[in-house]
Order: structure tokens, then sequence, then C-alpha cells
DNA sequence: ACCTGAACACCGTTCAAGT
DNA sequence: ACCTGAACACCGTTCAAGT
């Protein structure tokens, strides 16, 4: 064979002026408007202005607003790039930190996503890019520290991680990234907040920590989730930490 | 002073054969609600319907949706009596397990209440009831294992358990007590789910844990959570288990 | 093939009256 | 004081045409 047969025929890439839309570009358009909206305000009307186009033309390409939802959700997890892993006993701990780090400033980039896919009962992990990383993630629980963890727990360790990370940005991040608005973004940045400071009289521990209020970045706070984390996966390797 | 004064005229106890519409009332409507439907049916519409009035009425003692709800939180929390705790060193791990679990059925019995406080932005531990209970919860950090955990940390250890029980019950509990309906019930019992059986050829990890499916029960996977989670915490007390 | 505009059945919320 | 019914501005989705 001589040449590649020709290319089919490409459908037209523009119309009336504006790129012309498809499935993919629906969803991204979809997982921008996250990055800068609420999820509430992601509406099919608002999307199909945004894009200048009648609400009925995004039909054409995707069932309805779960589906929608569901492509931003599938370009969301394709977009995601894992840092390396590496087993060693002397390197797991930091590169699963490491990872889990990356793995929720990514989350935080586009929020709102989570909390769609949970009110739309999306089933998330469905892209073969996030298969890809499920897979190396439990390899990566299997391996390390030498002896590893047998395969039911490496599956549970790899979705325990995942779901620590996305319960943090969900419960953690977003009220302090966008907190409500009768709230003062300064005392969010306190510890404690200040809803743990009210009617607290005769609460002794609550007590000592309001007279105490010291800054607490929500970096700090999820360190110590990983030095949980971490050390209760260790724990189950049957590896205590030395 | 010879009796009590007389009680306040009390205000109709019904009204056109109905029981009177109070704050607290269309509060645990809207809970019990949310006990038999899905979050997204929690209309003010629907709620007016089941109570017999028309939707304005609850606008009465609501200031609107959002209030409704954070009204239904509240009842929601503090309807919750927590097991005891003992920070003894033979005791702790085992209370606090419990203490989770128990913490974990209590928000199953309200699917979408945690849900709709995310969308809604409504910031919880809001009543006394729960203030009371985060305290003591506090309080038996500070003294785990003899030593206990210094007041931050027994702090953070404090809001770590809280938010691996709800993030569980809403990222594990809830897909698979209410599935979406595309799914067969059947399947979500197996491990791994389905959406992790499909296009997996390359990646050998996921195809061993497909080729060997196991039933896995929800509770099955939180004793894991328990595990990573209080030996985490045992690390964090410098305790590293025995 | 892909679009628009009108329409339908919802929703939260408010207004103007009723009793 | 508390309710009803109508209305308004939204929403997702569909229908009937247009080009």
């Amino acid at each position: 064979m001589s040449t590649d047969p020709a290319p089919a025929r490409r459908r037209p890439t523009h119309r009336k002026g504006r790129a012309t839309l498809t499935r993919a570009s629906v969803g991204q358009a979809a997982l921008d408007f996250l990055g800068r909206h609420g999820p509430a305000e992601l509406t099919m009307r608002a999307l199909a202005t945004e894009l200048g186009v009648s609400p009925r033309a995004l039909y054409n390409y995707v069932d309805d607003r779960r589906d929608l939802i569901t492509v931003a959700a599938e370009i969301f997890e394709s977009a995601w790039q894992p840092p390396p892993l590496d087993p060693a006993p002397d390197r797991w701990r930091d590169t699963l930190r490491a990872y889990c780090r990356d793995l929720r400033a990514h989350y935080r980039r586009h929020p709102g996503m989570t909390t769609l896919a949970l009110t739309e009962n999306i089933t998330t992990a469905r892209h073969p890019t996030m298969l890809r990383n499920v897979d190396a993630l439990i390899g990566f629980f299997t391996e390390i520290d030498g002896t590893g963890l047998p395969p039911r727990e490496a599956y549970l360790a790899c979705m325990e991680s995942i779901r620590q990370v996305v319960g943090f940005v969900e419960f953690q991040d977003r009220p302090h990234d966008r907190p409500p608005p009768h709230l003062d973004p300064a005392e969010l940045r306190q510890s404690p907040p200040p809803w743990l400071r009210e009617g607290i009289e005769d609460l002794p521990h609550l007590r000592r920590a309001a007279e105490h209020p010291h800054p607490e970045l929500p970096d700090s706070v999820f360190e110590f989730t990983l030095d949980v984390l971490v050390e209760g996966i260790a724990a189950a390797a049957g590896r205590p930490t030395s």
C-alpha cells in the first residue's frame, strides 16, 4: 500500500463564525464553567448563552444535563497527570504524600465538579486515563515497603486514598475556598472556625481552643490527614512506623 | 410566692384539623422526607403538599429553602446520641471504632442530608448537642493511651474522624444504597464494581481483581477505613501499634 | 444536519387578598 | 396571625419548523 487512504471528509470546523460544537467541546465548556462559577449556576441555558447558541442546540450533543456533567467529569479525570510513585521503603511515604497533594490540587481547580457528580449520582473513574491511574496506584500498594499489601488491601488502600483526598476537598477546602456569604473569610482562616466558638461556655476543650485561636491553613490540616493516612496504611502493611 | 405564674397562653395546637406548623415541625418534616426520598425531590411544593398546606405557608416559618434545610440539619445533629468513649490504652481503639460505626449509621439513616448541606453551603455542627459531642471527642483524644494527643492534634483528630465517616457515607454508602438506575444492584455488591471491570485489558492489577471478584460489603470496607484511621491516630500519638 | 423559537411542566419566591 | 391563589422569573426538556 502506498499511502494511507484519504481521511474521511471532516465536518466543517466552523459555522456562522463560531466553532462548531462537539460532545467534547460542550463538556469542556461545562468544565471551564465550573472553574469560574458555582455548580448551581451551571444550567443548560447559561452554558448555551456562553457558547452563543440556543439551549436546544446542546441537546444535539448530550442527552440531558446529567449527561453533560458526565462528559465534563470524564474530561476532568483525563486531565490529571499524577506525579511518580516509588514503593521503596524510604520513598513510598513521601511519594504517596506528593501524589495526594497533587490530586487535591487538581480537584480544587474545579470546585463543584465533585458536588455535581454527587448530586447527579454519576459514578466516577470512567475514563481510561483514570483507570490507568487507579491501576498504577493499586500496583504501588502491592509493592510498598518491600513486602507490600495483599491484593484486597492494596485495592482498598487505593480507594481509601482517593476518597480521603476527595472528601478533604469537599468538606474542608470547599467551605474555605467558597465560604457562605454571611461568614467573614478572615474568620475562616482561624482555628477553630467561628461556629465552634459560640455557646461553648460549658465545653472545656472547645473553650480552651477558642481562647487560643491560631491561624490554621488548610494545607497544614491536609498534612495531618496525610499523617493519618500514611501511617494507617503503614500499619496495615504490618510495618509500624519505626 | 405561692404558685408558678400561669403559663403564657399557648398558641392553638391545631387548625383546620391538622397540627399547626412550627419552625421545628417543618424542619422535622423535611428531615423525615429525606429519609424517604432523594435530596432533589425535597421541594417547597412537595413538602407543602405532604403537610397539607400551600407552598406559601412554609414561608411563615422558614426564610427560604436553604433555611429549611438548615433547620433539618440542626434537628438531624441533635438527634444523635453517641456511644461512650473510653481513652484507656486497651479500650480507646474499640470505643472509637464503635463511635464511628454509630455515627455512620446515623448519617445513613438520612441519605441526602449531607448532600444537601454541601450543595446549599450550610455549615454543620451548629446545634448545642453536636457541639457537646465534638467537645467530648476532642477530650477523648487528649487522653487516649495514657499520654494523649496535644490540643491541636486532638482537635484535628476529632475533625478527621468525623470527616472520614461523612466522606465514607457520601462516597461509598450512598452510591451503594441508592445506585444510579442504570446499574444492576447485584453488581454493586461485588468488588471491584462494574465500572472498574471494563477496558482493563492492559491494566494488570485491575484485571487480576476483575478475574477474582468477591462479595464485598460496605461494612467490611468501612472496617478497613477504621483500621487506617485508628492506627494512623495511634501513630500520631507516638504509639505505634504493638 | 443542525439550528431557532415557542411551548410545557416544573421550580423558588412574592404579591395581593382573604378569614 | 396565618392562610390561599395567582403571578413572576427561572429551570430542563420537547415540539414544530426553518435553512
